[in-house]
DNA sequence: AGGAACACGTGACCC
DNA sequence: TGGGTCACGTGTTCC
């Protein structure tokens, strides 16, 4: 199997895998090699000696999804995105992998698309379309992923309309380089920036680029919900700049691109999203043009996508089209990158979709409409390394994001702490042990028969023992200091001069290199049973096997726990959020002007009467109310108020009902 | 390692064991040995044959805690204890495992329990109290369980205060069963019925003895919130039966109990919950007497139990008396059972436990004061099985609840079965055919080298080797009889007599035990990873290595995951639920009358106006109100309204303060 | 001693 | 033909 993934770039730096390593998704994984709790013992062919890694240096375990995000990023993202949609971003709102079904052919959804936002027939001239598509993650969760989308800036009528805040320099940079880390920290696999090539970024384009990196599981978000109830949702945005609740996540960034309305439309396969900058009413007609344009030809075919191999880029041609320049170039020249034997086709695969969403750049403002097939379909960060699991620095620490990396050690040491700590206590553990003499025996006889093995290895296979040494080597800081330390001291036991097991083995030829496999066979092994260790919690016996048997009961457990809280909270959700299913019982609002007096009735069901909200309302729209009053009957609370107004009737009526219908448009 | 705990039963047989595995608390562990979805090869070391297990035989593993709830037992169940509670219970709410701390020595909190309990001083002559101690399951999460409890029967002038509906015989029928129902399924490691031995079950009996099952992580239920806000919460049930929603899980119960007040104490190692069947007021100085006496000598002293060993029983000596005599009577007679080694002491100590909590039975009716240590603390299905793994009675299978047998079956087949038809597609793993060539020959050469192997290995420890096949075996079914059709052809292949590796060893003595211990300690660990195989979805490759690298990749994903909803559900519960922290904005309610009408008036944060409680009430009261007014301002509603009363008005007024003050007191 | 747990070299098997 | 994986017997080390 491919254990390292590397490449021979001559200008191949260290701060690059790292780079990529931050990018990957699952919390702890990057620690599958570096992290275990016990030290890993690891050859080095070079030199002969034994070296070990104990001290974890972990970036990117944030919980989050991309790489650590320095506290500038950070803030800077929360401004430009919104809180809530930076939130979800980084808390694993972007997660999904392979696409399970696609609607149609990707030139066909593209097509599709791109009729609803040209056209003008009614149903049609959205500014934008957004197709999620029912995908599954890796770990076998559904989730409603970026499958295409279309968008247009808008028309001299439309940007009219809109209030367009300016489009000042610094906004730009912000954007872009907001846009860049999101970028880096999903869809690349290097380090190439894209922002730089990119000229202005409108409103509308930011909305669109930042919404590919959204996915929404289950019933989140509005598109998670539209497609669990299996009914369409219109979300009016009206006056403010604030997007409903319903509309989570990216209503903020929706409302500074000034869409006004936001339709859902739940397809089997997946659901689409439509925003228009004017107000568009609620209209069965519209609704059933959509779906007849949308799920016209060929419209709900399930097409299952091949588990092996390329079934994707087959599945999406235009990509491969799109972003084969970019494929083969950029970074290495070599086409089946040296090291990456058969085993990693799926690696390979993922790495060309994410050198496929570095092409983002071509975005240029002023295109009238463009369009993305699956681009981030895949994620470099879902790696979820079946087989290689090792994705290698050879490099020490950058002083990069030092910050970051200790609190995010920390916390990640917090978990391992307990086991540390009660090694000792509970037994001495073998392993804890052996390592280190091991250490110095090896390194007090670096011209041991094992060199020989190795260089035999070496020369044999190039590039992957190099590098898988490397991996171990990393950097072993104070431990490895620690022993160089001891190793000047001449104490010499030659016995056991291979560390154990049979005899030399009569030297023949072609078994050295066999006994050198399985040697790394084992090793690998080990290191994986290390690994494990790592993330299990709790384990009652150093051995293997105990091991294992705890690390499945806490599978398990974990599953239990897992399934047992998504039930509580699917109560939750049914019980306590608005269900597009249920939409019916908001609340209404009735505004009349009476004399010198503006009327107000609110009438609402009695389960959810937003006496709150009415009163914010009020309060914003400064108005004062000395009393109101409130009657209810069987289910429904009628609420009704007197404004008597200083100014004029109407001006106030306005301001009620623009602070009235805003208040209850999020529940 | 101690593989099985079993014992020289002569009357051992396979389907006994499937009747304790159906106790096992954790949902997918109990397949660890029989469930793997590759077939296990097994030798039995009496006939020398290997035997094939191929099917699933799988029970219990229904996500609840005790074994198979049939439909009776639940309906019953959800009568007796409520929905609420029966909906927690068996949906992981009794799930502690080893005391984490301990408040002061059990004969200590006994002492003072009682003395909260008896006394007639201010702050005590409560009817029960119960300590809800801060523990720590098996994976390692923290939870508020049973710690001791003391209680006693109300006296009359309580009594005749409460009314006690009917203890009709059919009421006291159902009690008995369900507790039964719940020692089974918790706390029972063997078959031995209490029930019958139980007298009449009061209601206060009844209460407490199901409270005996409850557990709270970490936010749950009242005491979990109390622990978690550090402030004690007084929780008043006035008139009505149901207590409010923050006295969750166990509010019917102790309504039908007849409770008037209950009080929760937060201390440092748990939480106080004490409950009377008067109205008990709210005061510093009732709470302030409590704490001291509570927390008097050696109070928050923290006693963190040795984890190796006995430690348990060292930390409750009173145990060991009580239990003394089941835990050497009963079942085998013999000590330490045979086959278990010193590995296994965890197991050993839980079933001490676990068989104490058998010894409920001897509460009896009339009984004044009644107190249990710990007797609940671990329960026999939360073994995690940190090396053994296997827990095995010795005991047939009821007939009883075949019926949720099957169905369970079903939910776990169901997960493990994309593996076993992916298996085939894949590739041809090697394990799935190798196993049947080795049966053949093993079974055709009964007199092989091996089998002087096992008589070996069965002379110099008996139990373990006998025992291990003995699981494995199982009941092998079709398989086995297929291989022993088979093993009638004669056909003799003596190429590779032994399946693979070395040469015979040139026959010394010693050696063979060792052989044949390393065969089995392989066996083991392939074993675990079969199981390892059949709880991690998803897996990429079969090879081991890569299971275990998505293993740990999977491992990290459901951390990941329930993290953010643990997180996720955090925010939801601050937000939402009523947090004892913040109980001073509870809605204030004042009620006047003036003339022939009252005034009523509530005032209320303007964050959670309860408009749907003020309205129930109203209904409730049977009082009709044409119309109330609502008057905000800064942070506040008020909201008043006067109801005209056709009869007395200090009646209305009564029935109009009941049904409001139970209303507020659920927010 | 002797059991338990590893690591090792080796043969076999499968692409 | 070899690279990869497995199982096996063995040597070794620690209780």
């Amino acid at each position: 199997g491919a254990r390292v993934r590397a490449r021979e770039d001559p200008g191949f730096s260290p701060s690059r895998l790292r780079r990529q390593r931050s990018g990957l998704g699952v919390a702890g994984l990057p620690a599958l090699d570096f992290a275990s709790p016990l030290p890993i013992r690891a050859r080095d062919p070079r030199s002969g000696l034994m070296v070990m890694k104990m001290e974890v240096e972990e970036d990117g375990a944030n919980g989050g999804n991309g790489g650590a995000w320095t506290e500038e990023d950070r803030d800077l993202s929360t401004t430009v995105l919104g809180r809530d949609a930076f939130a979800y971003l980084t808390k694993g709102g972007g997660t999904i992998s392979e696409g399970l079904v696609a609607a149609s052919s990707p030139v066909d959804l593209q097509n599709k698309l791109q009729e609803l936002i040209e056209s003008e027939h009614p149903g049609a001239g959205w500014n934008y379309a957004i197709f999620w598509q029912l995908s599954r993650t890796k770990s076998g969760d559904l989730v409603l992923g970026w499958g295409d989308g279309s968008c247009r800036e808008p028309n001299d009528a439309e940007l009219a309309a809109a209030a367009s805040a300016g489009n000042d320099d610094a906004k730009q940079r912000m954007r872009k380089r907001v846009l860049q880390r999101l970028h880096r920290a999903f869809g690349a696999a290097d380090e190439e920036d894209y922002a730089p090539t990119i000229g202005q970024v409108t409103d509308t384009e930011m909305f669109f680029l930042a919404s590919m990196y959204f996915a929404f599981p289950r019933r989140a978000g509005a598109p998670g919900q539209v497609f669990a109830a299996g009914l369409p949702l219109w979300v009016p945005n009206s006056e403010r700049n604030v997007f409903p609740a319903n509309y989570c996540y990216r209503g903020y960034l929706a409302s500074t691109a000034g869409f006004r309305t936001i339709l859902l439309v739940p397809f089997e396969t997946g659901v689409l999203e439509l925003g228009s900058m004017q107000q568009v009413a609620e209209s069965s007609d519209t609704l059933q043009t959509i779906k007849s344009v949308f799920a016209g030809t060929g419209g709900n075919k399930d097409i299952i996508p091949s588990r092996e191999g390329n079934g994707h880029i087959e599945r999406s041609p235009g990509l491969a089209k799109i972003f084969g320049k970019d494929l083969n170039l950029g970074r290495s020249s070599a086409g089946p990158v040296i090291g990456v034997s058969k085993v990693d086709e799926r690696s390979w695969e993922q790495r060309t979709a994410g050198g496929g969403s570095s092409v983002l750049p071509n975005v240029q403002k002023g295109l009238q409409s463009f369009t993305w097939s699956q681009a981030r379909g895949l994620n470099s960060h879902q790696q979820k390394f079946g087989n290689g699991i090792l994705i290698v620095s050879n490099e020490a620490t950058h002083g990069n994001n030092r910050a970051t990396d200790s609190s995010t050690t920390t916390q990640f040491q917090l978990q391992k702490a307990p086991q540390l700590q009660k090694l000792p206590l509970l037994q001495k553990p073998p392993q804890l042990v052996k390592p280190l003499q091991m250490v110095n025996q090896q390194q007090l006889q670096p011209q041991a028969p094992r060199q020989i093995d190795f260089s035999a290895g070496t020369s044999s296979k190039s590039g992957v023992l190099v590098t898988r040494a490397a991996v171990l080597d990393g950097d072993s800081s104070e431990v490895n200091g620690l022993c160089k330390e001891e190793g000047t001291t001449p104490v010499i036991e030659d016995r056991r001069p291979r560390k154990r097991g049979r005899k030399p083995a009569n030297g023949r030829e072609e078994p050295l290199n066999h006994v050198e496999a399985e040697r790394q066979r084992r090793e690998k092994l080990n290191q994986r049973f290390y690994a494990l260790r790592a993330v299990v919690p709790n384990i009652s016996k150093m051995d293997k096997a105990s091991l294992l048997g705890d690390a499945i009961a806490y599978i398990t457990d974990l599953q239990k726990k897992l399934k047992d809280m998504e039930t509580e909270r699917e109560r939750f959700l049914e019980s306590g959020m608005v269900d597009p299913r249920e939409r019916a019982p908001r609340p209404e609002v009735d505004i009349q002007v009476v004399q010198d007096e503006v009327l107000v009735r609110v009438m609402s069901p009695l389960e959810n009467h937003p006496v709150k909200k009415v009163f914010e309302a009020f309060e914003e729209a400064d108005v004062r109310v000395g009393e109101s009053k409130l009657t209810g009957n069987n289910g429904t609370v009628v609420h009704s108020f007197i404004i008597k107004c200083p100014g004029s009737e109407q001006q106030t009526r306005e301001k009620v009902i623009a602070a009235m219908s805003r208040a209850m448009s999020s529940v």
